[in-house]
DNA sequence: TTGACATTACCGTCCGGACGGTACAGTACA
DNA sequence: TGTACTGTACCGTCCGGACGGTAATGTCAA
């Protein structure tokens, strides 16, 4: 398998399956999940309908793989911010706050792909269900302070549906203060922790 | 149009308009949105397709509808909410959390017929968005703390979506007790102005 | 080093089924 | 007599997926 995968390369140097998975989400995007077909995916990515069918045998297992790479991607991020600050307490929270704050800085998709895998079939939430589940629980076992834990748990799941649904309500500069205070209520101004930006 | 309409009704005497936004949100929530038919609508809502074309001529219709129920609905609440406390400063923030505290007291049901109407069509997402703009800009103006308005809005926000994607991560405790924290930041737990409940 | 075969990565076509919407005749109630 | 449906039949379109190719690349044995 010729795998160098798809980490920072530009749109032409994409592995199929990537492209395959950023046509799809672009397409979910701009004309509804509904209106999300195989064919429009394949015409998008540059390739025939039976070349997609070949990458996933199913339109389900495209779906599938669009709410696998999230999950992932987002799990790998927050391990690596969880590990430069050496575990210690309120880790898991602080290194959820620096994957987000990462993650508006650059300017990552917003996850239409996610939206498609659910409009197509509910089942897809059980995954991200579980994750968060597991990551929640984390977060207010390592906290200080549990239910502050929770707030910011919260919060960032309000910044996330409004980037999912393209809200547009805050500008960049307001989310970020956003983010900056919640993490000011962990990290008391003075007493910093480790401030390294670990950002891809 | 005989509009006595819906407000605590029994599934019985609802009219025909909100049995089938009902069966429709059911429908949509149950084999996800794409799968979303009017064949099962009108199965579902207990008349034929020929009826519901009468009552909604086109799908697209009855997704208007849906979206316009949610918004609309929210907004008569969070009014009456808000005259509740005579519009002093805060109010528009209390206001909110108190019309979310009461939908999570009584067991709302969660709003998958918008979803399923952004599925179909990402364009049905711009009056939400103009109303979440506005409901936003009045939040600030009015509050003292217009950064913290922010934060409350986000974490309803982060709550609702939770409720929206059905991910169960916290009890309804729990999610009280998140509500009413937020409040405490702006009733600060002594002074408190006017804490009765206009749940319908 | 060459011929035989395997694997990968596609292309193009076709089909059955589902869906949105139309049309229209009938009906029950008010 | 009209309003609010029911029921059925039907049309055109679109979509998922199966299938049969095929060109390029690699592998290995004689």
């Amino acid at each position: 398998m010729p795998y160098i995968e798809s980490v920072g390369m530009a749109s032409d140097t994409l592995s199929t399956k990537d492209k395959i998975l950023q046509a799809a989400a672009e397409i979910a995007k701009e004309v509804g999940p509904v209106h999300l077909s195989l064919d429009a995916v394949a015409r998008r990515a540059g390739l025939s309908k039976g070349g997609l069918l070949y990458t996933f045998p199913t339109k389900a297992k495209l779906l599938e793989a669009l709410v696998e790479q999230h999950v992932s991607e987002f799990d790998e991020s927050l391990r690596k911010e969880e590990a430069a600050r050496n575990h210690g307490p309120n880790s898991v929270v602080l290194a959820c706050i620096a994957v987000y704050r990462a993650e508006f800085l650059c300017n990552e998709p917003e996850p239409s792909g996610i939206l498609a895998a659910i409009a197509n079939d509910p089942g897809f939430l059980e995954p991200i269900r579980r994750y968060n589940k597991q990551l929640l629980q984390r977060m207010r076992e390592n906290a200080e302070d549990p239910t502050l834990a929770m707030m910011v748990f919260l919060t960032i799941e309000g910044l996330r549906s409004l980037k999912l649904f393209e809200m547009g309500l805050l500008s960049k500069d307001e989310q970020i203060a956003a983010i900056d205070r919640l993490k000011n209520l962990f990290e008391p101004a003075d007493a910093q922790t480790a401030d390294v930006p670990v950002t891809a």
